[in-house]
DNA sequence: CAGTGGTCTAGACCACCGA
DNA sequence: CGGTGGTCTAGACCACTGG
């Protein structure tokens, strides 16, 4: 028998004691019976309110505490967290497999692949000796033959000494990179712009159509791997997320 | 005497065990030597290798599990997660507290605060009865007097009946909502326009200047409670985040 | 000082998977 | 069937906080 639910062992296919107790402060929170600042049960007074074991309970708080819904202090205690740092999910995946998950068709045009010397500001971001060698790609992805992205894109060869030399008929950067240069941290930043006449000429559009633009920079490793300028037209395009608390 | 580390208790600064054995695992993914698809150690194994217990071995999986460096399979095994769904964390807060962080002055320009009728489309979004009644805010954000926000909401009377007597002088939507109707999900997408007359002339712009807009539709418990639609000027605003793995 | 959270152990039972 | 992960327990030591 469990000693919590009373319930025989074979007619368990029971919400997790540490899932019932973070749902049980979830609700308190979300229906504001508990508003920011006001002290959690201790693990302490969990284990006694639900019979069970202190790592269950210390699971239960951990894990709201990674989900920022309450904020721990050792040797102080919990209480829930201030909620005016909305921390939401943006999800980012290689253009083509976004494009083949909804069932479309991927092509790309490659207007450029080439060696390039770093401009101050580029090598400045990419954390590179002024005027190194880099690769530079230009690329469009087309979703069922409509110009979807516009992707600028320069490579350290430190990361990806074969750049040049794949065939992106066949491949994305991203997805190369993804395989060549593991990543391990990255930056972005998502801006609007106005598409320039070779934008507009890359991606169908009228030069001064409205774009959205997001700039990211991945490390890989110690080094800067890539810096791309991803080009959307924003009447083909958005991004968008979602977050639960 | 510390059995893993064979140090006394009182030089005992370290690194949890289970963060070590994250960091062992983390390392051999981002170098490459384990690529996607390839078995991590079973929690036994780990067991073993680490001289840990079962549950201090568990909790490093799980937790790379969780940021997704990991994939696990009850009854099969662990293996290296494929990273071509690369999920980044995009912070917002109350565009007050944001000004404010950086140390500028917020000020705002209510332009309109007022019940209306739901439209077909907004009912529909908001999961409303056709024409029923709603709140309707229209609030500049200025930063240092200069116009960064243009922000045309529509609230749930179920989720905030004082809305319309609200002084939105000294509060913002977001910080009043987030007090009175706790949020529990929300979605949103990030769009780019450009800027209407009327837009234009609230955010001291020219018609045509290309704005970023992120609409965002806040649940709080069983009611949509609102409706936003941000609009910045591009050439003042940008949206940034960034991850790690 | 008593209470708190942070970590860890050495067991345990279970459901699931693949051979 | 053995190996896997999912969960849970009943202890333990520690560092930190607050009064």
């Amino acid at each position: 028998m469990n000693k919590r639910t009373g319930k025989s062992p074979s007619t368990e296919t029971e919400v997790p004691a540490y899932e019932q107790v973070k749902n049980f402060i979830k609700a308190r929170i979300h229906s504001a019976v508990w508003r920011p600042g006001d002290p959690v049960p201790s693990e302490a007074d969990l284990q006694l309110q639900f019979g069970i074991s202190r790592m269950t309970a210390n699971r239960a708080l951990r894990e709201l505490a990674q989900d920022g819904l309450v904020l721990r202090v050792k040797g102080s205690g919990t209480v829930v967290a201030r909620l005016d740092r909305i921390s939401s999910t943006l999800e980012f995946r290689d253009i083509r497999d976004e494009i083949r998950a909804r069932g479309h068709v991927h092509a790309t045009i490659v207007e450029k692949v080439e060696s390039a010397r770093a401009s101050a500001e580029l090598a400045r971001v990419m954390e590179l000796a002024n005027g190194a060698r880099v690769f530079h790609s230009v690329i469009v992805h087309c979703e069922n033959a409509m110009p979807i992205q516009l992707e600028d894109r320069y490579v350290n060869p430190a990361s990806a000494p074969q750049y040049l030399s794949v065939d992106f008929k066949t491949t994305t950067p991203t997805h190369y990179l993804l395989q060549h240069a593991p990543l391990t941290e990255a930056s972005f930043a998502i801006e609007s712009c106005l598409a320039s006449v070779e934008e507009a000429r890359a991606l169908h559009i009228k030069a001064g159509d409205p774009c959205l633009v997001m700039v990211r920079r991945t490390l890989s490793g110690p080094h800067v791997a890539s810096l791309a300028r991803l080009i959307y037209p924003a009447e083909r395009y958005r991004f968008h997320g979602k977050f639960q608390l």
